[in-house]
DNA sequence: CGGGAGACGGAGAGCGCTCTATACGGTGTC
DNA sequence: GACACCGTATAGAGCGCTCTCCGTCTCCCG
């Protein structure tokens, strides 16, 4: 075992000071003499100390941590969480909540905690933590629009905030996509193109968002003189937009516009099409959405609708910070503009 | 705000007994009247007690948190940590180690901190968020096998476990696969398929794996008659699977049988083989290495060489636990087997 | 040159918990 | 009936830190 560490008694003995004057240089306070500043870094040098967080926080009631919570399914209890864990993953979606939420993050020395809730008894823990100060907050990342989490955070008066809309209202602030807008946007561009037969890879129709990007596509097809759109749902994933494009085909073999609700069915689409003999974007134009990775490093590089995650996740967490702080009491919403970008598939 | 929330002396006032007597209950320890028992739990429920973490850590010394440190190349500096952490997760292996570690963390009510190490200064965050008693112990997988994070680790004296065995001798416990087996595996299958011209499709050479992998696959050819392996280096991604099978292809256009040295890559290798009128596995057998999501969803699905990256994670928080409670003292190392998983590819 | 204002450092009281030492009954033994 | 003993509850001392007072020292102005 190594000697104990030191504490800030040692490092104040060690510079000839009292114990409040050390804790006024760590914590950047006001009112101390520049050379007793100095003595005191020296002494924390020579000392190697490191003040115990558990100490402070025991004080200043604030763990200085915030917890990233990705909601599941909520019933399917044959799912263990390692699958949902390794299956969360896969979808770039999350690396880039991730990111977004450790950029904004970092520079604050906070690193969030990793939290996955599927069951009720997850959803329980992830109260616990909170309610006994491990995490000052929750960034709650659901990927079905009824998770309860959300409302029980709520009522237990606990600090967070929502990526997306809750599908009931709840007194929480969240970010949000203009999804409706983003299918608008795909709509136009497809028409721009001279695109006749539209129709879409739909995300799962149980998710708000999907809903939503589905119904701005329609609209603005039907205001367009295509009153009847193909729709096939597909699951987010990649399988599941070639399974889906692939029925598209066979019922409207004459399809010459797809819009896929994600990347990864438009790559999919892709996929199946080319299999099926149409040139991308020659036959038929495909647009995705998201702007994730895939989009740039499939081949041809798709054309899509950019949803800012990182930004948005980014600013998850500032605002969680203002509620945590208390700067901001009142819920609030931050909803971001999708961006139509150009590459080649349509 | 909410009122203050309930502490052990309000529990135990509540109850009628005293603080020590709570704590007993709450932690479960011997020597307390089941009557007794009975009324403080009672009591808990009543007032909604949660026990305060900070000020137990305070007193125990132990934060009952572990970091899951991910490290980065090293130097880059153009890479930002929002990059870093998209693409950390864009690879369904880091995926998979979340998976594992939090399949062993959840029934002990724990949650890792995640955390990203591309730069030195990031390596202090880790080291100092250590030995503020912010977190008990780290995992850490690096990328790179050089990467300086394990020896800082190893000589502040901080529980820590790697994933894969570091480049340079360190006094670290760490789990790893055999890797050389693995490639050994591929080449004992091509060779069984009557495969006459391998080649291989490498991972970066820079990573110990890619080198062992590639070493087991060369040697067991060499001892099977073919002394000569044609090689192309790629970096993990489907990109650069895609780019080095058409190197491959290119240089050596009689290649039947081909051993990628992940999952992502022999998918690429299938894309381009199939684009350059090859079928796969008829003209040219394509075997894969990690067994990941991707393999089972490709299409055919991969023939591919199983890493247990979830048991080996499990495995790792394990050995860190045990360091950290002090039943371990020495380090250790597990080294898992792989396992040839074969599908349609090979 | 006295006095008030300001700048600065120190003492000490907790934060909520755990855990050791101790008190307290009740039983069994001689 | 005295003593030891065991099981169980309580008192109380911190864990290392922050932060509110309060005292001291300096400086400047009347």
């Amino acid at each position: 075992m190594s000697k104990q560490a030191p504490t800030l008694e040692d490092v104040a003995r060690e510079a000839g000071v009292s114990r409040a004057t050390v804790s006024r240089v760590v914590n950047g306070v006001r009112n101390v003499d520049p050379a007793i500043q100095q003595l005191v870094r020296q002494a924390i040098e020579r000392t190697g100390y490191a003040p115990n967080r558990a100490a402070r926080a025991l004080v200043t009631r604030r763990a200085e941590t915030i917890a990233l919570v990705v909601c599941g399914a909520g019933d399917p209890p044959h799912d263990t969480h390692e699958a949902f864990a390794a299956r969360a993953f896969a979808d770039p979606f999350f690396g880039r909540v991730v990111s977004g939420v450790v950029g904004f993050l970092r520079p604050r020395s906070m690193h969030p905690v990793l939290m996955f809730a599927e069951s009720a008894e997850d959803r329980h823990e992830v109260l616990t933590y909170l309610r006994q100060g491990r995490a000052d907050g929750a960034l709650v990342v659901s990927t079905h629009a009824d998770d309860p989490l959300p409302a029980l955070l709520a009522e237990a008066n606990l600090p967070a905030v929502l990526f997306a809309r809750p599908a009931r209202p709840t007194p929480l602030s969240y970010v949000d996509l203009d999804h409706r807008d983003g299918g608008r946007l795909a709509a136009e561009h497809l028409l721009a193109r001279g695109c006749r037969r539209p129709a879409s890879v739909a995300g799962p129709l149980a998710v708000t968002a999907s809903q939503e990007r589905l119904a701005g596509f329609r609209d603005t097809m039907a205001r367009n003189g295509h009153p009847y759109l193909p729709v096939a749902e597909g699951g987010f994933t990649l399988d599941s937009g070639v399974a889906a494009m692939g029925q598209l085909l066979d019922e409207h073999p004459d399809v010459d516009g797809v819009f896929a609700a994600n990347d990864l069915m438009a790559q999919g689409a892709c996929q199946i099409l080319r299999e099926r003999g149409r040139r991308v974007p020659d036959d038929v134009a495909v647009i995705g959405f998201d702007d994730s990775g895939i989009a740039l490093s499939c081949r041809p590089p798709l054309t899509t609708i950019r949803q800012p995650v990182e930004q948005m996740a980014a600013e998850m967490v500032r605002i969680l910070d203002e509620h945590i702080t208390g700067e901001r009491l009142e819920p609030t919403c931050v909803v971001f503009d999708p961006e139509l970008i150009v590459r080649e598939t349509a």
